[in-house]
RNA sequence: GCGCCUGUAGCUCAGCUGGAUAGAGCAGCGGACUUCUAAUCCGCAGGUCAGGGGUUCGAAUCCCUUCAGGCGUACCA
């Protein structure tokens, strides 16, 4: 629709003022209803190249453009805005769209669909999800859903870290808690994990290997403990995962890229392009060519790899297997890392926006008013499975997405658990569910189910009808905005505001009169919205349910 | 010290990448269920957009600066 307009008004401009070279026509969304339904302020920007009042400008484009058929009104108003109001029954046209496209309305083909991959949760297995790896990952769930719907082609990749110092740091600790099970009155140090899981993993392994464990000696024997752990936090991490309806395409382990090799290949690969170099006996990234403060380690003195090596061979390995757009969702702590990350993309000759990345902020949560203390060294940090299991997945992900990520977020578990006006999922839930309602109430009283060819659109005349038309006509350009800009809450903000506008309609407005003309124009109308609230839930990756 | 982020109603936050009289939700006060679900709705009140400069027809939005808070500044992961 935005589309239609700025042609028109283009073309208009074309006409009017040949000789010069048009800027591009803004077409937005008037800041109030009294202004009609579209505004643009070309008349305004074209006032210096035309040197003329832009009152005067917008008057005569305004004259033009009233010929459209499109509009119903044409006004100038205040220092130059032009403002087009568009008839009930163009609005009315749009519903066609969500009726025919359905569960797939707000979804669209891209000019230029793009292979994406978006990493997120990437958590140590050394441990259960906690909430924070929960915001991330309904971020980047939602992302990756966002951006399907606009036509790309994405993959949802976890990255293991099972190598490395944690992870003996995990074998040796369940190591020290299978030798205590055994009776050895030895101490647990206070830099291993802490966490009773490990003793229900030293637990498990005994069971199964019995005694053998301690029959090897024990440097093999804290490989094989810190292997089994990994691979049953690594279980536990998919179930979570699996209850909050969040999936994964792969799962990438960064030890598979010493397997291969990568990490050296792919700092050869720096090397002879020149952007490493030895010194000092270590082996350094010149990221400050990069604009970095400084230049960082790979390999140090000790010949061992840092952990920005595996990570630049994990993306050197991203960019290889052919994707053009990669999305990294970090902790926001991590943000100084995003300098250096950009360096190596743009060392590998590849441009530093094909790599974006996406920032969680902490997570506070809140329990009867007062916040819910959490480390993670002392053990005490709140698991994803424990809010699940408290507040469900529908308001865990609400809540998660109702800001911007790179905010902080205060959740409050006595209310996302409330079943009351209160909370804002169930407003929305509400919503939907009021409308399977009232498709109940048609059924009984045995009210067909109208579709958009048997419904007379000019039905529809009050003002909140047409305000709800409108927003569901808008719905596309949200969802394709949300994504683009990687902000999930943008969608939250307009599916709260869609489920306002409805429930304000309910109130005032009976669906199922007895005019039948009137009545069925507004119960498609109704069903329309359903539609949409269903669609934007299922990008949240929240449900609507019939009943509530 | 340097860098990044944040500062908008009592609280928690939006503000569509520069537009018209800055918006929601809570909390506060006052109202609405013989009606398709009151998990809802209506009304009232609430603001120096942290402060100060600048850019222009126009700034919460862009630039500079001051203040306050958070985070980051490893041959850690």
């Amino acid at each position: 629709m935005k589309e239609q307009i700025r042609a028109s008004i283009e073309k208009t401009l074309a006409e009017l003022y040949p000789e010069i070279q048009a800027p591009t026509v803004d077409v937005d969304y008037p800041s109030q209803e009294r202004f009609g339904d579209y505004t643009t302020n070309v008349a305004m920007q074209l006032a210096r190249p035309l040197r003329t009042n832009p009152r005067q400008i917008a008057q005569a484009l305004a004259e033009k453009l009233k010929q459209t058929p499109l509009f119903s009104d044409v006004e100038v108003a205040g220092p130059g805005f032009i403002n087009f109001t568009l008839s009930t029954e163009i609005w009315f046209e749009r519903l066609k769209d969500v009726e025919q496209e359905g569960e797939r309305y707000g979804w669209r083909k891209h000019p230029l669909p793009r292979k994406i991959q978006v990493e997120f949760v990437s958590a140590n297995p050394t441990g259960p999800l906690h909430v924070g790896h929960g915001r991330g990952a309904a971020v980047g769930d939602s992302l990756a859903r966002l951006l399907r719907a606009i036509g790309h082609t994405v993959e949802c990749e976890y990255y293991i870290n099972d190598i490395g110092r944690q992870m003996r740091v995990l074998g040796h600790s369940v190591y020290l808690r299978a030798c205590q099970l055994k009776g050895e009155d030895i101490p647990f140090p206070a830099d291993h994990y802490q966490g009773e899981y490990i003793v229900d993993i030293a637990k498990k392994l005994l069971e199964k290997e019995g005694d053998n464990l301690f029959t090897l000696d024990e440097e093999e024997a804290v490989a094989r403990c810190g292997k089994a752990a990994a691979s049953e936090i690594l279980e536990a991490i998919k179930k979570d995962l699996d209850d909050f309806g969040v999936v994964f395409d792969h799962w990438f382990s960064e030890a598979s890229l010493f397997e291969k090799g990568e990490v050296t290949a792919a700092i050869e690969d720096l090397k002879s392009r020149g952007y490493v170099a030895d010194r000092d006996g270590a082996t350094w990234f010149l990221s400050t060519k990069f604009g970095d403060e400084k230049d960082r380690v790979v390999v140090r003195q000790t010949g061992e790899t840092t952990y920005f090596a595996s990570d630049i061979a994990y993306h050197w390995d991203k960019f290889r297997r052919g994707f053009d757009q990669v999305i990294d969702v970090w902790g926001a702590d991590h943000h100084g890392y995003i300098p250096r990350m950009k360096g190596v993309i743009q060392a590998l000759g590849y441009d530093p926006d094909q790599l974006k990345v996406v920032l969680i902020q902490l997570v506070n949560l809140l329990r009867g008013g007062q916040r819910v203390s959490m480390s993670t060294r002392g053990g005490t940090f709140v698991t994803l499975r424990e809010i699940l299991d408290d507040v469900g997945s529908d308001a865990a992900r609400y809540f998660f997405l109702m800001r911007r990520s790179d905010s902080p977020l205060d959740f409050d578990l006595d209310l996302a658990r409330q079943r009351s006006n209160e909370n804002p999922v169930f407003y929305v839930q509400y919503a939907h569910a009021r409308i399977c309602s009232i498709e109940e109430k048609a059924r009984e009283a045995g009210v067909p189910t109208p579709t958009f060819g048997q419904v007379t659109g000019s039905y529809l005349t009050l003002p909140e009808e047409k305000k709800l038309m409108k927003r569901l006509a808008r719905f596309p350009e949200v969802v394709s905005q949300a994504a683009q800009a990687l902000e999930p809450h943008r969608l939250v903000y307009y599916l709260h505001e869609l489920s306002g506008e409805f429930h304000h309609y309910y109130n005032h407005t009976r669906v199922l009169v007895d005019d039948s003309g009137l009545a069925s124009a507004r119960f498609f109308l109704a069903r329309c919205v359903k539609q949409v609230i269903r669609n934007g839930l299922t990008l949240l990756g929240i449900s609507a349910p019939q009943k509530m």
